[in-house]
RNA sequence: GCCCGAGUGGCGGAAUGGUAUACGCAGCGGACUUAAAAUCCGUGGCCGCAAGGCGUGUGGGUUCGACUCCCACCUCGGGCACCA
């Protein structure tokens, strides 16, 4: 019976040796001369519930792509680290009135556990945590940084505010004067917005945590409310965070989702006069528009409802009841009712109207919530012609629609108009002629290939007219920085009444989280931090006084934006990274992470790194990029039943009977479905269980061969031992030791039927040009295939007790093997007499020449059916291919009588005939 | 609605213009076994006795030849969503 891999023993015992000799430790510059190379996986939140099986899938599919380079002589840095900072150790907190780092201890240990047991090349050395003060320190470090900076627009980049320019005027007007100007243009700002707030928790909630306006934490509605919060201004780099994917390789998906929610859209800004009879309270209002070229349909405006000139033109609206009793309807409203019900409402600002500049005429104010407070202007003028929303709106309150049928002629006449009545209007506009060509009506709205033209003839007018100017609006907001929240850093800042907000001194950090005795957040919505006086209460660090310190914490993105840096350099206590490391190890040279974090964390260290970089805390020689290759994994998911209804069931209901689903107690018919696993479904692989019946080079490998690395597979536990049968067959070659060297196995009589010795030598060198090819393009699952079929071939001779195959060919089938399974191939890379590992033995090299076999099964068509097979020398000229061809029995039949009309011959690979 | 991805045996999947279904799972037949498990050998798209025909979501097209390229559509998954 043959032996299995007996995978317990071997696998402890190596991760222990592994870890002592210090296998996977990376060198800092100047200890080695070999190329660095820095493979990144996004470090995990250590949640209560342990490694998920997904986890391990990119982890796996990163060290194998590091255990290659490490192979093939590179330094690699391959670090791993805890985001720990979060919201379930809080809670945790709250619950049981423990510190939430008890909590997080216990979370990190498992994980450590969980990781190492799968036997990773990660280097520990390197391990980091940001919940750990000697890490926090540096971001907070970094947030006095960005406090300290503002962004220069000319030279579109971050510089110390101290070199800042103060407007003569400014300073004149005094030092709070100088204050409030500089307050206004640092990176880290505090300002009053609207932020997601449940009335029930009595809790401010990140988007992140109010998806569909409902609260994360108990599922009851969530209101906006107004609180004073932290900022970052990312908006500033949007720009940069656009144009500077060009230096990168991301996904082209990747690329193109942070671009769409960047979201820049490139159009005029126009001021419409308010009409008045009274000059002094002459009003404008500002829009923001894509489409300058239709300003001439422009037949009402609609200002959104929270918008300030409502306010100030109180007095002129003749039904104000009518419309604050709209802005407190729109109020309430939350995004859950704005998403469900998108049907146009408004209200018209009766008594005001303004004024189309194109043609003079008087156009009506209205206010509606389709359109946004924080998009632009908050104000739009509608175009019903060609704006499906302005449309809807139009037809709904029976408003003019205006089709600018023709590409506006800027001198001496333009389009016509079609009102809702049918009246036609002239519209007139006293400038240059626009002499384009036509524009194509489509669908009634006006496109067309001379928009863009059309477009640039309006801008020129409307900066001419000194009424409007070329603008560029982004979708995305700053970057909401503060949490009331106790588990984050704290944001080192206090605030004096006499200076304002002041940084603490760097020598003051870190400024560590106190023990608290309550985590709940106070009835204000304050972080557990401001119920701490002793705490609060302190000294201005510029003056002196009497000052209070923020109890606002971070958010959990703020570690992660910057770890991967501190990798690099992590027990440096007096920076958070030497530059001469970073100088070595930056940029990261592949990084995998979710799809999910492609908008989030992916973005902010973006933007984070930037600003270090502008500041020069990151090496010129980094550049300003801080990943130079992103790529994404897919998610595990698992099988899942349906009954009869399309209700999902736990999987522990269902069994299988005669090949078909069916409800245990009822006998019902059920459907095999794939979900993601779950605990209500009774699907959920934990990994502990898979790694204690098969080990984990089987996780991994399974995890590998399941299907391609970018897209979703489900858990087979069925598939898994497929998997092991392979391992365990690589044992069983490894246990028969005797290896023939090269000229005995020529002489042993190998050469019969099946395998010859000079084909096991083409599949080894292919294979390990395959396989080699394939993690670098990371088909791992094609490269798990391929070692299969070359371990069937050595097993098909396993039989005779004598491998067919030299020590020194062997020895590259395991070297192959190594990144897949790296726990079985050292053991046998060891029971070849081996000293060193197998992990830091050379990468081998193919032989391309002996890939290339001597003949060729080539299979030939007549009419585009395949009619035979014959078997050529690979370089057998042209003519005798064919004339092998035609006298193969088969197509013989097929071309017997016929006039072949046409012969084509691809090399060693096809004939096709055509008659 | 817009953007992205995917549709191939009973199942996971392979093949990016050249013999569709590699590799693996499940199935079927056999060997070993008192028996079962494990292991090994064989078989393996559908129709057909066969010759042969039909087959990669659907319908067209390009080509000697299409899973692969082009056009139109259908279904499923993901992201964004009144962004002017």
């Amino acid at each position: 019976m043959p032996e299995k891999y007996p995978f317990q023993e071997v696998e402890a015992k190596w991760q222990k040796i592994w870890e002592e000799q210090g296998t996977y430790r990376a060198s800092d510059p100047g200890e080695s001369k070999a190329e660095k190379y820095y493979g990144l996986v996004e470090f995990p939140y250590p949640s209560g519930e342990g490694l998920h099986v997904g986890h391990p899938r990119s982890y796996t599919a990163l060290d194998i792509m590091t255990r290659k380079k490490r192979m093939e002589g590179d330094n690699v840095l391959y670090p791993m680290g805890w985001d720990a900072f979060g919201l379930p150790a809080e809670n945790f907190a709250i619950k049981n009135k423990k510190h939430p780092a008890e909590f997080t201890a216990k979370n990190v240990a498992n994980y450590q556990r969980q990781t190492r047991m799968l036997g990773f090349g990660f280097d520990w050395s390197r391990e980091i945590n940001t919940t750990n003060p000697a890490y926090y320190k540096w971001t907070q470090w970094m947030f006095s940084r960005f406090f300290n900076s503002y962004f220069d627009d000319k030279q579109q980049k971050a510089r110390p505010i101290e070199e800042l320019e103060i407007p003569a005027d400014v300073q004149v007007a005094g030092e709070v004067a100088v204050r409030e100007y500089r307050d206004a243009r640092r990176l880290a700002y505090k300002t009053k917005i609207t932020i997601n707030w449940c009335p029930r928790d009595k809790i401010g909630l990140a988007n992140e945590e109010a998806v569909g306006g409902v609260c994360d934490r108990c599922h009851g509605p969530v209101e906006k409310r107004e609180k004073e919060q932290w900022m970052l201004r990312i908006t500033k780099y949007a720009d940069r965070l656009i144009d500077e994917l060009a230096q990168v390789n991301f996904l082209d998906k990747i690329k193109t989702q942070q671009i769409n929610w960047i979201g820049r859209s490139e159009g005029a800004s126009v001021k419409f006069q308010v009409a008045s009879s009274k000059s002094q309270d002459a009003a404008e209002i500002e829009v923001f528009t894509t489409r300058p070229d239709t300003l001439f349909g422009a037949t009402y405006m609609v200002l959104s409802p929270e918008h300030e000139l409502v306010k100030n033109l109180e007095s002129r609206i003749s039904n104000l009841e009518e419309v604050k009793n709209y802005q407190e309807a729109a109020a309430k409203k939350s995004d859950l009712e704005r998403q469900e019900n998108k049907e146009k409402t408004g209200v018209e600002l009766k008594g005001i109207a303004a004024i189309n500049p194109t043609t003079g005429k008087e156009i009506p104010i209205w206010i509606a919530d389709y359109v946004l407070a924080d998009y632009g202007t908050g104000a739009i003028m509608a175009v019903p012609a060609h704006d499906e929303r302005d449309f809807e709106f139009a037809k709904k309150f029976g408003l003019p629609i205006v089709k600018v049928v023709q590409p506006p002629a800027l001198d001496s006449c333009a389009g016509i108009s079609i009102s809702t009545k049918g009246q036609l209007d002239d519209l007139r506009l006293e400038s240059e002629c626009w002499s384009g060509q036509g524009i194509a009506i489509n669908s009634g709205f006006i496109d067309g290939l001379e928009t863009a033209k059309a477009k640039e003839k309006m801008i020129a007018w409307l900066e001419g007219q000194g009424i409007g100017e070329r603008k560029v609006n982004y979708k995305f907001r700053d970057w909401v920085f503060s949490r009331q929240r106790y588990w984050g850093e704290p944001i080192p800042l206090v605030y004096c009444s006499k200076c304002g907000w002041v940084a603490l001194p760097d020598s003051e950090l870190p400024l560590e989280l106190p023990d608290v005795a309550n985590y709940e957040p106070t009835d204000t919505g304050d972080s557990p931090l401001a119920s701490i006086p002793e705490w609060v209460n302190t000294k201005c660090p510029h003056c002196g006084g009497a000052a209070r310190r923020e109890t606002d914490t971070m958010p959990g993105w703020a570690g992660s934006s910057w770890y991967f840096m501190r990798y690099c350099d992590p027990h440096n206590d007096k920076e958070f990274a030497a530059a001469e490391k970073l100088k070595y190890w930056m940029p990261v040279d592949l990084y995998n992470g979710g799809m999910e974090h492609t908008t989030l964390h992916l973005l902010y260290s973006r933007f984070w790194y930037k600003v270090l970089f502008d500041l020069g805390f990151v090496p010129a020689e980094c550049g300003s990029e801080p990943y130079r290759a992103r790529v994404s994994h897919a998610m595990i998911l698992a099988y899942a039943y349906e009954d009869k209804n399309g209700h999902l069931i736990p999987s522990d209901t269902v069994e299988e009977r005669d090949g078909k689903f069916v409800v245990t107690e009822t006998g019902e018919e059920a459907t095999q479905v794939i979900a993601k696993m779950s605990k209500s479904l009774k699907n959920v692989v934990n990994p502990d269980d898979v790694v204690a019946d098969y080990g984990a080079d089987v996780m991994r490998m399974y995890e590998m061969f399941i299907g391609p690395y970018d897209m979703d597979a489900p858990w087979s536990t069925q598939g898994i031992i497929g998997v092991r049968r392979f391992l365990d067959k690589v044992w069983g070659i490894g246990q028969n030791g005797a290896r023939s060297p090269k000229s005995d196995m020529k002489a042993s009589g190998m050469t019969g039927s099946g395998l010859r010795a000079p084909s096991y030598e083409r599949l080894l060198n292919y294979t390990i040009k395959k396989v080699g090819e394939d993690i670098d393009g990371m088909h791992f699952n094609t490269a798990v295939s391929q070692l299969m079929i070359l371990t069937n071939e050595l097993s098909n001779f396993a039989a005779s007790s004598h491998v067919p195959t030299s020590q020194e060919d062997y020895e590259a089938y395991l070297k192959i093997l190594a990144p897949f399974a790296p726990h079985l191939a050292e053991e046998l890379w060891h029971r070849l007499g081996h000293e060193d590992s197998i992990h830091r033995s050379p990468w081998p090299k193919y032989d391309e020449s002996k890939i290339v076999a001597d003949t060729v099964a080539v299979a030939v068509q007549v009419n585009g059916k395949v009619r035979g097979q014959i078997e050529v020398a690979i370089d057998a000229g042209e003519q005798t291919v064919l004339d092998a061809a035609k006298n193969e029995p088969n197509v013989k039949k097929y071309l017997e009588g016929q006039n072949v009309k046409k012969a084509i011959y691809v090399k060693g690979k096809i004939v096709s005939f055509v008659v």
